[in-house]
DNA sequence: TTTCGGCATGTTCACGGTCACACACGCCGG
DNA sequence: CCGGCGTGTGTGACCGTGAACATGCCGAAA
């Protein structure tokens, strides 16, 4: 005996439609719920999808239509907890949509890296592109590889406002900046993030804006990494001289870094210094003391940016391209200075 | 003029094999690094690919091979630190292997939802699974759906050890406790993750065998479900008995409450109260004080996955399935005890 | 010299869908 | 009475690739 037992080939559109008694195309046709099926030759053919338990297969209809409803999405520091709530609701939207969603992640943000993590999105077909690595080089290298799929950048970029989806960076920095000032404070130093990040130089920006509409003069933002580390050693050297009351960090994981360098130094907060996060992060509000900061939603923007990038947006309905605001949420970080 | 303009169709491989003078098969032969190609006719057709931007149609190839090369990945709570950076190992190791990964995200762990996320991934021909849905409940249903890929969970689960690759949560349950008692605590209270995920059940485990391993007496550990929030008010609530002087969190993000608890009460730590968490989050070392805790290498998790799942594993190397041996770090939460 | 096997390449077909077109039928208006 | 149109369904081609099989050539073994 040299016949083996095979596997079982999945039941294709063929296969149902020699049980349903009907053509192939009667079948295809159920599937894509063309109107002029009689309801009886469609209930035919439903029943015999349901017990030969048929599924589509995406590869053939993909190739003939030249459509592979995925979605792919260009990432950079995806373990951060707001690109991962942006990823989360995009795969839910899209989900939602009969969309797949397909990632890469990109570890530096040099050319070759970008180009590689597009090539592999680029080589699955995508339909669309959703682009969360915030650095400026990013877009350099999108506009080089000539992109021709409909893309969205989670970040708000004045180079091409038409492909953004963004929390207003600028506006919850100065709200965060107005907050201190309102406090009474007039030292104040701006913790930013990588130069090359889009939020990074707008939350600068808003600082910078605030700082100069209420006349307050400022001393040059330090150019910090995001990291909690980052914030810790800043913090240090900054209380080595100790010329300010207050401090704008451009994230939560900074601030938390400052946070312990302030204490470090034998200080109190708010007493002493006054901090101001960017995010909330979920851990913000159990941090000693719960961190004032700036949240963003970044859910939503997921899920605006899977509707834009479909144009499923009912064109009456408000414009969802553009900004959301963020929201100040103050907490026990913030108080008055002490002289 | 009726003629239109018309999009141009990407080239294929027939397209390569006219301008190089060839047939399509050779120039699938080269596509596949087939042996028997004379290496000038090679070069001739690479060079037609290169000068067309020539680019493999995914579809067709995965029409004619019945191969997807893609992986999905199940993931509850992908927002988190530990669950994301499995992600995005994944995918780096996967990519690297030449395979993409497509994502489906569960926001409850119902079987319904469950159900949903794996209907998704399997429509789209996944070739592997990586489940990393931690609830005890999506095991069973996995069980009901008769998953015909390979799969890998990211949690180890008595049930099917074949199948499970994951930091040793006993052992790193062990490693803090021991910690705890050999400074000197003898009440000691463990805050637990949900009941229901494979995690927290066996991180309580590892601290009842400790416990009792070492004859100290055991109070019932405290059902939480890992925020920061509920450490918090677990922590209030404990502190009005005050009947313990550490307590072991079944993560960072509870031990961050719980200190924030133990600060509002007015108590310091780690005088009046040792706390050690799990994880080590990027975080923790600039909590206040600084967070003793358990380090898992997600990332190693996520790379030995995918070749655990490709099979890719040379027989000789070390046999990457089953545990990974976490790391207790001891920062500045525990110490002996005041009395 | 003949045969045979391996190399390099070509030809044909299959994968599982969708699309364009054909066709049978019944109804309606001129 | 006939042509046209709408409804419901079938037929065949086609998408881009890889596998199976076929072919021609060349060198080594019989």
């Amino acid at each position: 005996m040299t016949e083996e037992l095979q596997r079982v080939r999945a039941p294709s559109i063929r296969d149902v439609a020699r049980l349903a008694g009907v053509s192939h195309q009667t079948v295809s046709r159920v599937l894509n719920h063309h109107p002029s099926i009689r309801p009886e030759t469609k209930q035919r053919v439903l029943d015999v999808i349901e017990e030969l338990q048929y599924k589509p297969n995406r590869a053939a209809r993909a190739l003939v239509t030249s459509r592979s409803r995925t979605i792919g999405i260009l990432s950079a520091s995806s373990t951060w907890y707001g690109p991962a709530s942006s990823i989360a609701a995009i795969e839910e939207a899209a989900r939602a949509a009969g969309y797949w969603v397909s990632t890469a992640n990109i570890e530096s943000s040099d050319a070759r890296s970008i180009a590689d993590g597009l090539a592999h999105l680029a080589a699955q077909g995508i339909e669309g592109l959703v682009v969360i690595a915030p650095q400026v080089r990013v877009f350099d290298t999108l506009e080089q590889l000539s992109i021709d799929v409909p893309y969205v950048t989670l970040q708000s970029t004045a180079r091409d406002p038409d492909h953004a989806l963004s929390v207003d960076q600028i506006a919850g920095a100065r709200m965060a900046t107005r907050h201190l000032i309102d406090l009474g404070h007039r030292s104040i130093y701006h913790l930013t993030g990588p130069q090359d990040w889009i939020e990074a130089e707008a939350r600068m920006r808003g600082f910078l804006d605030e700082m100069s509409a209420r006349d307050v003069p400022t001393t040059a933002p330090i150019l910090g990494d995001w990291t909690a580390d980052f914030g810790y050693h800043a913090g240090r050297e900054l209380l080595t001289v100790r010329d300010f009351t207050a401090i704008f960090s451009s994230n939560d994981q900074m601030a938390l870094g400052l946070m312990h360098a302030v204490r470090d130094a034998g200080l109190e907060i708010p007493r002493d210094v006054s901090i101001v996060g960017f995010d909330d992060i979920p851990e913000a509000a159990h941090f000693w003391p719960p961190l004032t900061t700036v949240r963003q939603d970044f859910a939503e923007l997921g899920r605006r940016c899977v509707a834009l990038l479909l144009g499923d947006l009912d064109p009456a309905a408000p414009d969802y391209r553009g900004t959301i605001t963020p929201e100040l949420v103050v907490r026990g970080t913030t108080g008055a200075p002490a002289f």
